[in-house]
DNA sequence: GCTGTCTAATACCGATTATCGATTCAACAA
DNA sequence: TTGTTGAATCGATAATCGGTATTAGACAGC
């Protein structure tokens, strides 16, 4: 059986007539006679009757041709859809993000892909950057929102964010109501980080600049994401460093003072694996380069 | 596209080496990598990624496997299903019966015959015997099974049951112990009969019958149906000539007896258009013969 | 009853298309 | 470099598809 056979099949169950249905196929009447005497054996069944007077449908053949309509029907719709997920258009995308890309363009870069890409289902998947890296090589994760300064060579890039790193203090904190502060100052006070096994990176570089400041934070509360560090901060059980997007989370109780020394800033890159050949995965990698402000 | 694409592209995609896919094809490989080339051109995308060293499903190549698959699949069913309704062995089959053929068999006729044909769709519609004429001439039911005498010459028909008509009494009617009793004895009781528009066939007779015996029934109930005539007599309004087989419908109160003239019957004809050529239809009378007992 | 017309099936032929064998080209390994 | 492997390409052959001409059967009209 081939789809030609179901074609001609379905012209001759609306015509009735050997001769009209090979008009309309642009054929000769002896190949449509043909046609379907091959159809027929394929199937195993009379499908139409027919004498010189009249051709009529089968039990069998009424049967055949809602089957015939739906198999040429999803054909095109394979083909269609295969080719739409060969432009990218259609087909998913699996994407992880560390939480605080809610805070840095996420939404945004999500909500306009996605208008230009409606058949293009986007799985969204919160995890930490070094997660990230491990499903990105795991291929169970298309592309990453990471902050990470340590990029494997597998990896393509692109810097999507670069935000300055602010004080986080709670509201009744002396020091809130200052325009900026200075590292120093903030000597004595209890604080809060992300823990090392979730962002090793973030971890030793805030040490880092800590130390050069002459400061050693007194490490006391360790969570696993940033509103964790924040919440806590809102509650008035120590301050944090955090990025200046978190500003955006809008957490009552919390209050953001930017620091004078602007050196130290916090980095999102946009991971995919280079070898990794995915329709929409280079669309949205296009998209992630459109949106980029021109100063990075 | 034709299957021989999809089927060629199934095994390549599970194969993903060219020269090992055209063997299991008992092909060559040059023809397989025109097919694909001819597929791919169709679908409008690449399916495979494909250098000297190896052979990859692209995103598009990896969407289409399952719709190809489907799509054999259900060419495979489409073919299956159609034989199946050219041997009478699938599809569905419209039967109309009167509502005594409930206690003249249709059950057992129905069930030995479902048994043999299980996915065969039965679909029983309760008419009257002018009914079911009508809707024979329309097509709307394959077969029916009916009371009449005068069958349309485009209809084939079969006797299936043949019952003697007995007297339907009260329970406590004087006549109601007789082991037998005459029409002539019915003489002044109220009768009730199912109405001439129903059964305008048994109407006729049944007052030619009364006649010959000397009696002018006085029909003072005229329904729509055995039941209701049964019904009716059960509770002591009147008495009734009806087929025996009612006499299973076990309704308390009703008393059945025998007529001593017995020449008068009740007779059912299986009916069904002669040119209409259904292999269900055919299966199904020939399971009509096979049930009827040999002296009819 | 014969003939003319209409329709599907058959016979045969030509052209397109598929397939094959041989070869080429590219990538990698020794 | 050479040898090997695997897919693409080339040219020739074979299968198949479709075309024309014809046949066979059923009616309708004379």
């Amino acid at each position: 059986m081939e789809f030609r056979h179901l074609r001609y099949f379905l012209v001759l169950a609306e015509e009735l007539h050997f001769g009209r249905a090979a008009r309309r196929l642009a054929i000769s009447q002896p190949p449509l006679s043909l046609n379907l005497q091959q159809l027929e054996a394929s199937v195993g069944a009379r499908l139409l009757t027919r004498n010189s007077k009249s051709v009529q449908l089968t039990a069998a053949g009424l049967a055949f041709v809602p089957a015939a309509r739906a198999l040429l029907a999803q054909a095109a719709q394979a083909a269609s859809l295969a080719k739409d997920v060969g432009e990218g258009m259609a087909g998913s995308l699996t994407i992880g993000f560390s939480g605080t890309m809610l805070f840095s363009g996420l939404p945004a870069i999500l909500t306009r892909f996605q208008a230009g890409h409606p058949r293009l289902r986007l799985l969204l998947k919160e995890l930490s950057s070094s997660e990230q890296l491990i499903e990105l090589a795991q291929d169970r994760i298309d592309l990453g929102f990471v902050h990470t300064t340590r990029v494997p060579t597998e990896l393509s890039q692109i810097r999507v964010a670069s935000q300055p790193l602010v004080a986080c203090l709670p509201a009744g904190h002396p020091l809130a109501a200052q325009p900026d502060l200075d590292l120093a100052q903030l000597k004595g006070e209890p604080f809060a980080v992300v823990s090392k096994a979730v962002s090793p990176d973030y971890h030793e570089r805030i040490l880092a600049l800590c130390a050069e400041s002459g400061l050693d934070p007194e490490i006391r509360f360790e969570l696993r994401h940033w509103l964790s560090v924040v919440s806590l901060v809102a509650q008035g059980m120590g301050v944090a460093l955090v990025p200046a997007g978190l500003a955006q989370s809008a957490l009552a109780g919390a209050v953001f003072v930017p620091l004078q020394d602007q050196r130290m800033r916090y980095e999102t890159q946009c991971l995919w694996k280079t070898s990794r050949d995915s329709p929409a995965l280079s669309a949205f990698v296009h998209a992630v380069q459109a949106t980029l402000p021109a100063a990075l």
